[in-house]
DNA sequence: CGACTAAATGCATGAGTTTGCAATATTTCT
DNA sequence: AGAAATATTGCAAACTCATGCATTTAGTCG
């Protein structure tokens, strides 16, 4: 196996572990842990990946928590948010509503991901001012204080003027019947005309909100082309909605 | 489990709950309590934790690479801020451009008060936000990271149809001859366009800017109506500017 | 194709890290 | 003050690393 094999592998490992060991690296490829340890350390001098004592790190810091979080409890925001973010294409047009579900996903977003995001969340867009490579479009308007989110009419104007790939939208509450609903007017004026403007919908939604229903009509279920929350998608609960053509994550 | 994936879990439980406890920590791990204080030390050594007995809290860096810059001379824009406060009366209009000093003001704004702030600066909208009584309006557009402001012709279009009483223009440059002028291209053209929809414009400007000349024209020393800076009002070196009728405060 | 060269590899050795444990000291709380 | 929890220190075992050197391999040129 040649060298420039072994680092492709190497760093394919990393991609998808976020970690390797000297000694499982050197078990896996057949060769001596000498040799990973050059190549770890070549890569590292490459700044491909961080090597640190007993093998390497992905140079993406960000989905590190991953890993470690798995091992422990993930909270399911965050559950939520790992899902998410294998649905996200480099290039795309994205539509963050605000939700700390949402920021959980800004947060992790791997950095080697391109893509124009629109929100109207400061705490979203804040986070998001971190990547290298995200395109952030804030949509300006009244500011919700509580929610750190902009609100009103300007907002409505300014989405309905977006053509976007890609809409995460926060839910307050899901039900087959009444389909997305909100507590707030604003915010289900807001969010009608996000889906409106959206190619794919997701709704990202924790798993109490299932079946909830709030005071104000957003869209019905056949609005939205996914949900994506923090249980097994084949939870025998998911399957009312999968009648319906829903795509359950 | 590496020792990097440990900081990274620590760091992360940190971030997330402020807090973290060694023997919390160690189980959590499955690492012994020596390893876990080892790790706190550490960290604590490259600041990224404060180690106390017990555990260790958070270094609470959030907005970090946009308020580190506001540590350096913070007590001049302090000063300024003090001062520009006086200015504000009640139901008043109010434009503040992004900058630190501006976040100074925003910073101090006595409760009190009421009334309305335009700003397209995340920070200060973030800290307006803890404010009971005045209504923020963000202005979006595209977002620009480093200086957590947004910019482009969003943002020029919505100043345009504002009217403020008042407008708190954090400042690049300053001189008699050339007037107010900026670095950047962009801000120099959304500065315009707040001098023009303001009745008064004041120039928040920390000394060292004085007499400087950046690149790009904002509008002449006679666009503006105050300028309020960390000098004494007396000091000779404002007489050029009293000559042209600017109120130096 | 074959021979040569530079790179790559594996091994041995000694040095450096990391970790858990035990003994001792310190802090915290009652 | 005294008990309990937490820290520090020193140390040994296990593991990992850097280096030099002999050997093998890949790639090149005539």
């Amino acid at each position: 196996m040649l060298k420039q094999e072994r680092h492709q592998f190497i760093l394919n490992e990393l991609k998808q572990y976020r970690k390797v060991l000297s000694t499982g690296l050197s078990t896996q490829l057949s060769v001596s842990e000498d040799t990973i340890r050059r190549d770890l350390k070549e890569l590292d001098v490459k700044k491909l990946l961080y090597k640190v004592h007993g093998g390497a790190l992905s140079i993406d810091k960000k989905l590190l928590s991953y890993n470690e979080r798995s091992i422990s409890d993930l909270g399911k925001k965050e559950i939520i948010a790992f899902k998410a973010v294998d649905l996200i294409r480099d290039g795309q047009v994205i539509i963050m509503s605000g939700s700390t579900t949402n920021l959980a996903l800004a947060k992790i977003i791997p950095s080697s991901i391109t893509a124009t995001v629109f929100t109207y969340s400061l705490p979203i867009a804040i986070e998001l001012s971190n990547h290298p490579t995200i395109e952030v479009i804030f949509i300006g308007g009244k500011l919700n204080k509580t929610a750190q989110v902009t609100v009103g009419i300007d907002v409505v104007n300014t989405i309905s003027n977006i053509r976007a790939d890609l809409c995460f939208m926060g839910t307050g509450g899901i039900s087959v019947k009444q389909g997305v609903t909100e507590p707030d007017w604003e915010v289900a004026h807001i969010k009608k005309c996000m889906v409106d403007v959206s190619d794919y919908v997701v709704s990202m939604c924790v798993s109490p909100k299932l079946m909830e229903v709030k005071k104000f009509f957003v869209v019905p279920i056949q609005g939205i082309d996914a949900i994506i929350t923090d249980l097994e998608p084949t939870e025998p609960i998911f399957d009312i909605y999968k009648e319906t053509g829903l795509t359950v994550i």
